[in-house]
DNA sequence: AATGCAATTGCAAATCGTTTGCAATTAGAG
DNA sequence: CTCTAATTGCAAACGATTTGCAATTGCATT
């Protein structure tokens, strides 16, 4: 076996696949995407991959993103404020609590929240076509006030 | 009698409070956001503005928003897309459904989703200071599949 | 392995929404 | 009416992203 990562997509399968040619910079842009824990926006994902070949431009990163956000490999998000920020298109779905001191994002999902959205948009007479839930909070201040755990 | 309009904020009185000069420009911004009915960008604004008083620039419609933002006068969304969008404070909390297709935004709330944001903050070690709902959807095709109403 | 050409690249310049420096204007306190 | 600080319009700057273009490269073909 030698696939790149376990439990990553196979991006360069994925975009041979969409007629795409593997370049050297798609290469080692993909390989920062099929690690990156977290969520890098094109200037993060530019740095990293000068690292591993200092030839690569920054619209070769945008290019590149775009190009892997169009045959679904990857998703955008415009967080408040800042720059996009991308992530591997693999996992499940999930929507995003950002930590707006330290800028950290966690993922989380609800069912439950899923569903009520779905409620809401067909009363209205719509069909969700994707949507967009994001948390903005900050680490509660370890001081617990009731007879907390 | 001779409020602004019914049941909408009475800017000029909240910008005194603050401290802030009424100016000829402002006076126009704050009444084109006072019957908006919908949620403007700021170049749509501009363009109503012109129309009442063709001196105003631009640059004067994103500074009023600005200072309005700060003190909390109005609200700022980032939608999809687009350029920064603009509603008055004044209504109580809600969220949008943006049409994809036309651009049309429509306001619903969920008492439970808020509870649901709220929880699933705490248990993250939490606390939410804003958040952002948005649902982007297009109008249900009338076309209805099972034993519809 | 060498050829050929379309796809891709790096670079610089352009774009879009928004902000800012600055000199001229103006609100509004005295 | 005076005076000054706040505000304005304008043009230039801005940050993130996109684009035109000539040079390079992947890769299908000999
Ligand atoms: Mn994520
Ligand atoms: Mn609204
Ligand atoms: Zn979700
Ligand atoms: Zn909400």
């Amino acid at each position: 076996m030698n696939e790149p990562h376990p439990t990553r997509p196979d991006y360069e399968a994925e975009l041979r696949k969409t007629g795409v040619r593997i370049t050297r910079p798609r290469k080692v842009i993909l390989s920062i995407l099929s690690d990156a824990g977290d969520h890098p926006d094109a200037l993060e994902i530019f740095k990293r991959a000068v690292e591993i070949d200092s030839g690569i431009s920054l619209s070769t990163v945008y290019r590149t993103m775009k190009l892997l956000e169009e045959i679904g490999a990857i998703h955008r998000h415009a967080f408040e404020g800042g720059p996009s920020r991308f992530e591997p298109a693999g996992e499940e779905h999930h929507d995003h609590l950002i930590d707006i001191e330290t800028g950290d994002v966690i993922e989380f999902h609800s069912a439950r929240i899923e569903e009520l959205q779905e409620e809401i948009a067909r009363e209205l007479g719509y069909d969700i076509v994707r949507h967009r839930l994001e948390l903005y909070g900050r680490k509660r201040r370890a001081g617990r006030s009731a007879r907390g755990g």
